[in-house]
DNA sequence: GATGAATGAGCGTTCATTCAT
DNA sequence: AATGAATGAACGCTCATTCAT
């Protein structure tokens, strides 16, 4: 592995580990086993260590689910395997979920972020509005569902950490893994199929108003 | 308003901004207006004032739900309590959020916060499980929708500063907000509906309803 | 002494010695007895304590040169009074000449000293004009007067080190110091002779043109 | 031009304007084009590299004043000759005096300055005291009147950033390079005046004028 | 002759914290 | 309760220089 490499690679453990600010070059140099001037000499700044470090996650991301997304014979199989792939990408990148969610917050890093997840967004948003009329707008609009789905998947492995001492098991063991991907995918089926059903009484609204659902938005 | 408070308030503000190890007590003294040696006088350490604005939170994140679970005629309108509450509660301390965004990937906090949040959960799953029996286990689970629960309030919130450029408009707006509520209710309508009819056909199996863990419930 | 004075004099000698950019604040620490965060605490940057050292020299030489320039009888003498007065101020401040010579050449510094040197720079301007009317343009200007005093003056002690070797003898001993004033006032004195007598001679010039002048300008 | 001498010039214009400290080898490569080892290669250390800078210049200020004392009639004459190549040099070699500014007031190139001026001023020196006998010592003694003329020449250039300030015009455009080499022409030639009528004076007392020495001046 | 990679030393600066008053 | 002064440790970063190719 090429001292570069060595570099990124220690940063981004240390980054996960402790957040951006907490980290040190001298800890990366020491971890990768280089020079601390090295690390700026490869990689001006700390910040662009860790904005590589974000592209080069984004990056990798986007082409694993735009492979997800590619495959799949129905539209609920395919968001099932954006599921499945995200999953795996992050348990794969323990990293990086800490490091976005830490970024996330603000501070120089945020616009990379903004940027990066926008093209994401927007492929998810288009796929729900184009397949389910009924996320054009309301309590089960596409940009709700996104966020939601997002919440339920990241979330899992950003609080991995307290998850943990919640459980009293490890969320991140091939175990529970399965059974949180299990758990995601029926909620999206129990969204789906609440989509489709607003779908077809749509349909025949022309004779009949949805009533029931007015009442359960009532609270 | 006594220094104490004033630092409190600031390191509170400061923390929020730009997370904790960005924070720096001389940034605290000067937006408290008190000098940098007082901080240390009040508070021993930045990590113990963490502590007391995380604990300040926690414990009046506590009394509101407290409140929100007591109150309401139905479990469904119990649990519907609850986020809203959490979400005004989130929607007037936007700190908080972000705060333990930050410090729930790790470092000296993770405990503060894995304790705090060990009863919180430990009441909701109590009240799921004892109301809605298919919430044993499977993928409903009491514990995975918990998860998936705060993931949608929580998520929401942390995630504004991205939001505000995926949606061009501010999440956090009370109109935006409203738009949240009545998504994140749907969904968990979605939900009871889902085990509330798991339930009627384990029911529909053993012949009868479990009826007598309704009233477990209530307490 | 203060330890704030005891930087300002470390800081002074050394920036004299080697110059503000080969100084370091480490070792500006090490001579003050100091610790290095200190520096910090009492003057902002490095810059700053360099201004600082500029400034308290500016402010004492000017309180000199207006004493110099207050006493005397006739102009001349209140000429050789600021250039004993000058001499003086730069045998014990040896620093500071020295400091000036580097940052007058450019750097963050340079508009500083040309602030300190514009009101000294016009006072005596302002007395040579008035004084002798064919100091107000012409060979003799008194830009250029003031320029040549100032080499003749300043040049001695910023070249010392030069001259030491050239002279072989220390050009700053009390001997060559006085040597070097009797010097420069005998110059000045031809140069107020001379323009003495163009003064004369423009008088009579409406019956003659000052010829012998005209020739020596031809070179 | 080759990568010694885009290396030798690059160095010569950041000395120049920043001085050997501030000056970055860094800097000097990205200035000449060429490769940070390559400075290394050619040139030992950046020590060297200003010594090298330094020979060049007073190599050809050498010769450049070694043909303008040569040439002229009168010893008069070959002064201001020298006069005027002097400042024709710094004219064009704008960076030269900025360099020996910085340097002359200490540091590693104190002693080659010194060694480089010595031979220059033992010529003006022998050139003076066989012409005039006059400044064999006193008040208007060669070694003075040397440092004076000195100080006259380099100083309106190491000061022109500050003389820009106190004068409000560029002291180096053409117009105003002339007027101050009539100003140092004019005030060399009330020196001279007066040494010349000193020498009279002494001449009358001893009968004689010291003839043969004009001879000796000659060589 | 030329270069990308690498390094030890050191830079100015900032940190949370302590202390004397 | 409050503060100005002081400190040891560590920060991100840059330096001139070296080395292998």
């Amino acid at each position: 592995m090429s001292a570069r490499e060595k570099i990124l690679k220690a940063a981004d453990e240390l980054f996960g580990e402790v957040g951006f600010d907490a980290a040190t070059t001298r800890e990366i140099a020491r971890r990768s086993g280089v020079n601390k001037a090295l690390i700026h000499y490869h990689f001006e700044t700390k910040e662009a260590l860790l904005s590589h470090v974000l592209d080069r996650y984004y990056g990798r991301l986007s082409e694993t689910l735009n492979e997800s997304i590619g495959a799949g014979d129905t539209v609920r199989e395919r968001i099932v395997r954006m599921v499945d792939g995200y999953m795996d990408f992050l348990d794969a990148n323990r990293n990086f979920s800490r490091i976005v969610q830490r970024e996330a917050s603000g501070g120089g890093n945020l616009e990379r972020i903004r940027r990066h997840m926008k093209p994401l967004f927007e492929i998810g948003k288009r796929l729900l509005v184009e397949t389910y009329p009924a996320t054009r707008s309301g309590e089960l609009a596409a940009e709700q569902l996104l966020i939601t789905f997002y919440g339920m998947i990241v979330g899992y492995f950003s609080y991995d950490a307290v998850l943990e001492y919640l459980l009293q098991t490890d969320p991140l063991s091939p175990k529970n893994l399965a059974a949180r991907k299990r758990h995601i995918v029926r909620v999206i089926d129990l969204v789906i199929t609440a989509v489709e059903l607003e779908a077809k009484q749509a349909g025949k609204a022309v004779k009949k108003k949805p009533k029931g659902r007015k009442n359960a938005a009532k609270r």
